[in-house]
Order: C-alpha cells, then sequence, then structure tokens
DNA sequence: GCTGATCGTCAGTAGTGCTGACTATCTGCT
DNA sequence: AGCAGATAGTCAGCACTACTGACGATCAGC
C-alpha cells in the first residue's frame, strides 16, 4: 500500500507543517526556513555564512539568498571579518533578535499543535527515531 | 536546538531516503515518484489522470507531467474512458508491469536499508506516528 | 437544449538546490 | 618574499516540483 511508504508519509507530514507553521509565522513577516537560520545565527558567537550553512545543511549559495532576504527586512547585518576578510560574520540586528525571540514561540506552538495526535512522550518517540535515522 | 525541529529532521531524511531509493531505481530508469505512480496506477482497476493525482496526493497539472514521462517510456498508455470521453483511463503496458514489480522489491529493499539503525518494531511504531500526524 | 461543472492540457510563475565560474583573500611551501 | 593552491562569498544558469489561471472538450441536471 501507498501510505506504508515512507517517502509518502515523510513528504505529506513534511508539506502539512509548513504550511501550519508558515501561517502562524506570516504575521512576522518570516518564514520557516527564515526563522531556522535565524536561529543558527542567534547564538553567541556571529557565524560566517558558511558557518551557518553547514549547520543548517544548506548550500553555500542557497545562504546567499537567505542572508540577502533577511538583510532586505534588517533582521541581520554582514559585517567583514576582521580577522579573514574573505568572510562575512553575519550578525542579528535587535529587529532580529525580537522576531527570533517571538517567532521561536508561536513556531513551538504551531509545531505543538500540529502533533496534537501524539502525546508528549510520543513526540519524543518520533523526533528520536528520526534522529537515528539521519545519524545512519 | 535546531535538530528538535520537526522540519530539519523531517526534510533531511526525506533528502537521503530520496537519494539512496533514487540510486537503486536508476537501474530501471524511474524515479522514485514515478514508480509510486506505477503502484497507484497497478491496481486492479484503470484509474482516471485525476483518481490517480487524488491517490497520490499531488496536482492534477503535475500528473499530466508524470504521465507524459511514463508514457514517454513505455511503461502507461492513455485509453479514452469509453463510458466518459473526457477521461483518460491510464494503463500500464506489459513493461510497466515489469517495472512495478522488480522496481517495488529493490525499492522496499532500499527503504529497509536506509532504515537499518531500527528494528522492525520502531519501523512500524516510526510509521504509525507519522500515520496518525497526517490524519490530523 | 442550455447552464454549470468536470477532465485533461498548457503557459506562466515561484521556490529550492545545485554546478561552474569568478574575484578576493588567506595559507603553506620553498 | 613570493608563488600555488585552497577557501569565502557572489552570480548566472539549469533542473525539478508545484501551483494558478485559462482553455477546449465533454458531461450532468433542470
Amino acid at each position: 500500500m501507498l501510505h506504508d511508504r515512507l517517502g509518502y508519509l515523510l513528504k505529506h507530514v513534511q508539506l502539512s507543517l509548513t504550511e501550519q507553521t508558515g501561517a502562524v509565522l506570516a504575521p512576522l513577516d518570516v518564514t520557516g526556513r527564515e526563522l531556522a537560520v535565524l536561529t543558527v545565527l542567534g547564538g553567541p558567537e556571529a557565524l560566517a555564512q558558511q558557518q551557518a550553512a553547514a549547520k543548517l545543511g544548506v548550500d553555500r549559495t542557497t545562504m546567499v539568498d537567505l542572508v540577502d532576504a533577511l538583510q532586505g527586512k534588517q533582521l541581520v547585518e554582514r559585517r567583514p571579518d576582521p580577522a579573514d576578510r574573505r568572510r562575512n560574520l553575519v550578525h542579528l540586528t535587535e529587529r532580529g533578535r525580537q522576531v527570533l525571540v517571538e517567532g521561536s514561540r508561536v513556531h513551538a506552538r504551531a509545531e505543538r499543535e500540529f502533533l496534537a495526535a501524539l502525546d508528549e512522550d510520543e513526540i519524543r518517540q518520533l523526533k528520536s527515531l528520526l534522529q537515528r535515522v539521519l545519524k545512519e
């Protein structure tokens, strides 16, 4: 049967999740992907673009567009790394930090609601199983 | 943390699965998506394009391209439905059936190998959890 | 027999993700 | 010191997927 196929399940679960989290993030004018970028960049140390790209698992050329978009919305700033002038260190702006905090909040709530069919223990199980598969 | 985010997990698990199953299907000259279409069309009754699209959860305009591709490979045939001439009933060719059988075999094996980190019981759990989320 | 709905098709658009080429810069070796 | 090769970011271009909106052909209900 089709519904046994892992590919089918993953695709449609992801599609549905993207839709639901996208809806609650829309008022903040960020997408789920952009919020993920902010999350990675929101750490204590400013990261170069490729470091952030590696953490996110996206290509470095894709990161250019992502940072472009966030910079256009004044959520991040590119600053040359004084220690290595090939690099841009990407810093969150004040607004970027606000959006990160508020976005994380509504995103977490939307994800929890999306998983309403499962209890807390089952959610942990699901994530743990997926993580183990990913580590091959 | 990023690795707690369901979106991240789903995306990368799916990406990795697509890559792995795609590799074993390549010698048969079909993609995972195309095999899924063959699976849906391989039932006892020939389906119209939109019935198949609904089962797969894809758009009807996307189904046009999928059937085009399969027809180009001589795996399916469009035949007008005598009872409703707006419809195309999509039939598998003899080769289409062979590819479906062989493709299902290697795909199932690749999926099992992809999930090598989990035992049979955990695989059932994972699929069951995803199915329940999908039913909202 | 006409109105409105449905099926398949096509053009156009948008998002994502990659390759390959380029510039600027750094690092290692001699 | 100086050159060769590697690395960071950028950009153009291609490919894949998915959707919207429009269209002609056909069907179903009144």
